[in-house]
DNA sequence: CTTGACTCTGTAGTAAAGTATAGGGTTTAA
DNA sequence: TTAAACCCTATACTTTACTACAGAGTCAAG
């Protein structure tokens, strides 16, 4: 009930969001996370969000983008004086930028099922060479 | 008509492939690329078909796979002595990947268009805190 | 009340993926 | 026929994103 109570400390927030600890202090250093509260002895005090943030930053690097990126990508809310309209042509551009990116996975994932359905068997893979297209057709 | 016989030099495939003369031999060294036939005088002399595995390496890093996972993906053609069952298998796991990368872009993508949606105006920013979504639920 | 597992700051080292430079030969267009 | 613009190898440097100490303080279990 009252788990906003205790805070984490820096150890168990890097075990919940499976990253490790330097890489925590890292990230608050390059401003991705904002530094927290810190106890009577100097130990860092996060939350849960923490963890949720973490997460992100680390499941967005798994999908291209680069902490610089990723900053922008999570700075799309905490500003505090800019206008919902910069806003919005921020979130437009990312999205854009996700639609490319989702748009090549498709294009990837289709070339694969073909080489898939095209090879079957156990024959030699030189009678599967389906994967020419996966390098063509880019734009 | 005859540009089968017009080899591209390094300069003009990596002006084609928009990359760096240095990032073609690099990947020449890390097995990414083939070696080509060389010149009379040395110099390297590539197919166009070079300039499309390029790009795709290129855009595959774009798109968080390291060089080592391209590879992979490269080699899912290549290779002389595997059986296709094996290849089917390892197209199985890319896709798998594959999937799981555009699941968390549509993800992202719904979360950036219900910031849009709700952000109208040029109220300040506080009043859209919508992207506290974008960092849970992932998984 | 001590010992082992934390935490702190600060700095240094590493892996991946390029990028640049030195010192030399080659091609091509004026 | 020469100078700009290429290419070659080999090696060194850079950037991004961590990862690992060193040296010192803190906390919690037995």
């Amino acid at each position: 009930m009252s788990r906003i109570l205790e805070p984490l400390t820096i150890g168990k927030v890097a075990r919940l969001a499976g990253v490790g600890v330097e890489t925590i202090r890292f990230y608050e250093r390059e401003g991705l996370i904002e530094e927290p509260p810190r106890s009577a002895s100097g130990y860092r005090q996060y939350s849960k969000e923490a963890v949720a943030r973490i997460r992100f930053i680390k499941r967005a690097k798994e999908l291209g983008f680069s902490l610089k990126e990723i900053k922008e990508l999570l700075e799309l809310r905490i500003d505090p004086e800019t206008t919902c309209e910069d806003i919005r042509n921020r979130a437009k551009a990312k999205i854009e930028d996700i639609d490319r990116k989702i748009d090549s996975l498709l294009k990837m994932k289709s070339v694969l099922e073909r080489l898939m359905a095209t090879c079957r068997g156990r024959e030699p893979v030189s009678e599967c060479p389906i994967l020419e297209a996966l390098e063509d057709r880019e734009k």
